[in-house]
DNA sequence: CACTGATGCGCG
DNA sequence: AAAGCGCGCATCAGTG
C-alpha cells in the first residue's frame, strides 16, 4: 500500500493512502492532515500495520528527521529519483506527459536539512507529488517491461534509505589512530603553515639534488622548469612519468608528492573537518553519476585512501563485515551477453578462467585485456590484447561492441533494467567540443569523428557500469531486507556504514558477524536471480569479519 | 578579489 | 608499462 506524504504550507503533513480502484488504477483513497510533530509516530505505527511504501519527493527532506526520532522505514518511492531514471528511459516512452521541459523535478538533490540554531533549514518541497506519483505509476504500468523497471525503480528508491541510514549512523572512525597512521607517514602534526618534518626531509633532499633552494613543490610549472634545468625532461610532473627518469631528486620528489596527496587530502585538516564524535558521515548522492552509481559530496568518501583505511574502526564488543563482489564488471557482461564461455571461465577466479580458456598466458594479461574490452582501449598492451579475448568470446565482445557503435552513431543505450544513456547533446562537455580533450590528437582523424569514438567508449562501458550499478542496488536492498527480518531496525542491530560500488561494510555486534557475513553471500546470488534469472552466470563475493577497516583484503 | 579550467591523484 | 570508463577534491594559473 502506498502512502504519500506532503508538506502543506502551514507545516502540517498530508497523508494519503492510495489503493487500486475498480479501474485497476490507482486512487486516493483517504487523506489525514497531522501536525509534523506527530509524524515519526504515525509513520512507526503504520510501519507496524500497513506494509507501507512510503511516497515523498525527495528522501534527505523526509528520512533524516524520521531516523533522527529513532523510526525506520522498510520501503520507499523517491520520486526525484524515480523521475530521473524514468524521463531519459527508453522503457517509459510516455514519461514526462507532453514531454515537459526539464523542470523543479529535475533540481539535484537537496541539501541535506542543516541545523541553524533552533531551527532546521529545510528546503521547499516540490510541486504536486500527487501528480508526478500517478505520472510514474502510468508510465511504469504502461512499459513494455515493465517488470524490470519497477525493479529498478525500487531499488533506486531502497538506496535512498540505505544511504540516509548509512549518514545517519556514520562510519565508526578513531581520531586517535587516524592520528597515528597520519604521525607515522608524515611526522608529527606541525603547527598551522609548517610542513610535517618527514615532508620537510623529502623536500630538502628534493631542494638540494635540483640545485633549487627555493622550489616550490606544489607548484607543476616551476617544478617542471626546475627539473629540466637538471637535466630531467619532463612534460609534466605526473608519477609515472617520473618514474622512468633516473636523478637523485626523482626518489625523494615521489615520496614527497605521495605525503603531500596524503596531507591535503586525508590529513588532520580532514579529520577536525569530518569526523565527528567518533563517525564520518559523507553526503551520499544515490544517481549522482549518469550510469546509476552513487556520487558523494563532501570528504570523498568514495576515494578514501587504503592508506587511512586503518582508522575505520569497529566499536568494541562490534566487528565489520567487509564484503566485496568479485570482478563484478565482467561478470556482469558475462550476464547481459550471456556468453557461455566467458560463464564457464567465471566458475571461479574469472581471470584464471581466461587464461585456463588459453585467450591470454597470465592472469595480469587477462585483467588488462577485460579493462580494455569493457574501456575501449585500442592501443597499448591493452588494446592488443582485446582480439585475443574477442576470438574467445565472441558474444560478451559483441555486446560492448554494439553498445559503441550506437554511441557512435549518437543513439542510446540501455542498462538491463532500463536506466537510459544521454544523449551526446546532452552532454555539457560533448557541445564545447572538449570531448577527448586530453588526449593528444590522433592524427588524421577529423574533431566530429574523434568524439564520436569517445562517445561511442562511454556508451560500450555505460551499460556495464550501469547494470553493475543495479546489481549492487539489488545486492544491497536484498541485504538490508535480510537484515531488518532478523535484527530489527534497533540500534544495537547490524546496519549498513559504507557503500563503494562493489563493495559493502556492515557494522555488526561480534557475535551477530559470522551471521551477517552468510547474509551478505545469500544477498548476491538473490541480486544475480533477480537481474539475471537462472541464466549462468555467478557472483561470489569476499567477506572479511574485521576489527578495522585495512584489515579485510 | 572571485571565478574557471587544467592538472594531478585518490577510489571503483 | 601506461591509455581506456566513471567520479571528487585540492591546488595552481590564468582571466575577468
Amino acid at each position: 500500500m502506498f502512502f504519500l506524504l506532503r508538506r502543506l504550507p502551514d507545516g502540517d503533513v498530508e497523508l494519503t493512502r492510495y489503493e487500486r480502484g475498480a479501474s485497476g488504477r490507482l486512487e486516493a483513497a483517504g487523506v489525514d492532515v497531522i501536525p509534523a510533530a506527530d509524524l515519526p509516530g504515525r509513520v512507526a505505527a503504520l510501519e507496524r500495520e500497513a506494509s507501507p511504501r512510503w511516497v515523498w519527493d525527495d528522501t534527505p527532506r523526509w528520512y533524516p528527521r524520521l531516523l533522527d526520532a529513532g523510526v525506520t522505514v522498510a520501503r520507499c518511492v523517491d520520486l526525484r529519483l524515480v523521475h530521473a531514471i524514468l524521463r531519459r528511459s527508453t522503457a517509459a516512452p510516455g514519461f514526462p506527459v507532453g514531454g515537459a521541459a526539464p523542470g523543479p523535478w529535475d533540481v539535484p538533490q537537496a541539501v541535506p536539512g542543516e541545523s541553524d540554531g533552533l531551527f532546521e533549514v529545510v528546503p521547499d518541497s516540490l510541486p504536486d507529488p500527487a501528480a508526478e506519483f500517478l505520472a510514474q505509476r502510468d508510465a511504469v504500468e504502461a512499459s513494455p517491461t515493465r517488470g524490470r523497471l519497477e525493479l529498478l525503480v525500487a531499488a533506486e528508491s531502497t538506496g535512498a534509505l540505505i544511504a540516509a541510514e548509512m549518514r545517519h549512523r556514520g562510519i565508526p572512525w578513531s581520531p586517535r589512530v587516524h592520528d597515528e597512521l597520519l604521525t607515522a607517514a608524515l611526522g608529527p602534526r606541525p603547527t598551522p603553515g609548517e610542513r610535517p618534518a618527514r615532508m620537510r626531509d623529502a623536500l630538502d633532499e628534493v631542494r638540494q639534488a635540483l640545485e633549487a633552494p627555493d622550489l616550490n613543490p606544489d607548484s607543476p610549472a616551476e617544478l617542471i622548469r626546475a627539473l629540466n634545468r637538471a637535466g630531467v625532461l619532463v612534460q609534466s610532473t605526473r608519477q609515472w612519468e617520473l618514474q622512468r627518469h633516473e636523478h637523485p631528486a626523482i626518489e625523494p620528489l615521489l615520496r614527497y608528492k605521495k605525503m603531500q596527496r596524503l596531507l591535503v587530502a586525508n590529513g588532520w585538516a580532514w579529520l577536525d573537518a569530518w569526523v565527528h564524535g567518533g563517525r564520518f558521515r559523507p553526503d551520499y548522492v544515490p544517481g549522482g553519476v549518469v550510469t546509476g552509481r552513487w556520487a558523494t559530496s563532501g570528504g570523498g568518501a568514495l576515494q578514501l585512501p587504503r592508506a587511512v583505511r586503518g582508522a575505520v574502526v569497529a566499536d568494541p564488543g562490534w566487528k565489520l563485515v567487509v564484503a566485496d563482489a568479485s570482478q563484478l564488471e565482467p561478470r556482469i557482461l558475462t550476464g547481459l551477453s550471456g556468453d557461455r564461455s566467458m560463464a564457464r571461465a567465471g566458475s571461479g577466479d574469472l581471470y584464471e578462467g581466461i587464461v585456463a580458456s588459453g585467450a591470454v598466458a597470465t592472469r595480469a594479461e587477462a585483467k588488462v585485456a577485460m579493462l580494455g574490452a569493457m574501456y575501449g582501449a585500442t592501443q597499448g598492451e591493452s588494446g592488443r590484447l582485446v582480439p585475443r579475448l574477442a576470438r574467445r568470446f565472441p558474444d560478451a565482445m559483441a555486446l560492448v561492441e554494439s553498445a559503441a557503435r550506437t554511441g557512435e552513431a549518437g543513439g542510446v543505450v540501455d542498462t538491463l533494467l532500463g536506466r537510459s544513456s544521454p544523449r551526446p547533446s546532452d552532454d555539457p562537455a560533448a557541445s564545447g567540443g572538449a570531448g577527448a580533450g586530453a588526449l593528444p590528437p590522433e592524427m588524421g582523424v577529423r574533431p566530429a569523428d574523434r568524439d564520436a569514438r569517445s562517445w561511442g567508449r562511454f556508451t560500450r562501458n555505460f551499460v556495464v557500469q550501469g547494470t553493475a550499478a543495479e546489481w549492487a542496488l539489488c545486492w544491497m536492498g536484498a541485504l538490508r531486507r535480510r537484515l531488518h527480518e532478523r535484527w530489527g531496525a534497533g540500534v544495537p542491530a547490524p546496519h549498513f556504514v559504507f557503500f563503494l560500488h562493489d563493495e559493502v561494510v556492515v557494522h555488526a555486534p561480534a557475535a551477530a558477524a559470522d551471521e551477517v557475513a552468510a547474509l551478505v553471500a545469500e544477498s548476491a546470488v538473490e541480486a544475480g536471480r533477480l537481474l539475471f534469472g537462472d541464466a549462468p552466470v555467478t557472483f561470489p563475493v569476499t567477506v572479511a569479519v574485521v576489527d578495522d577497516y585495512s584489515q579485510a583484503k
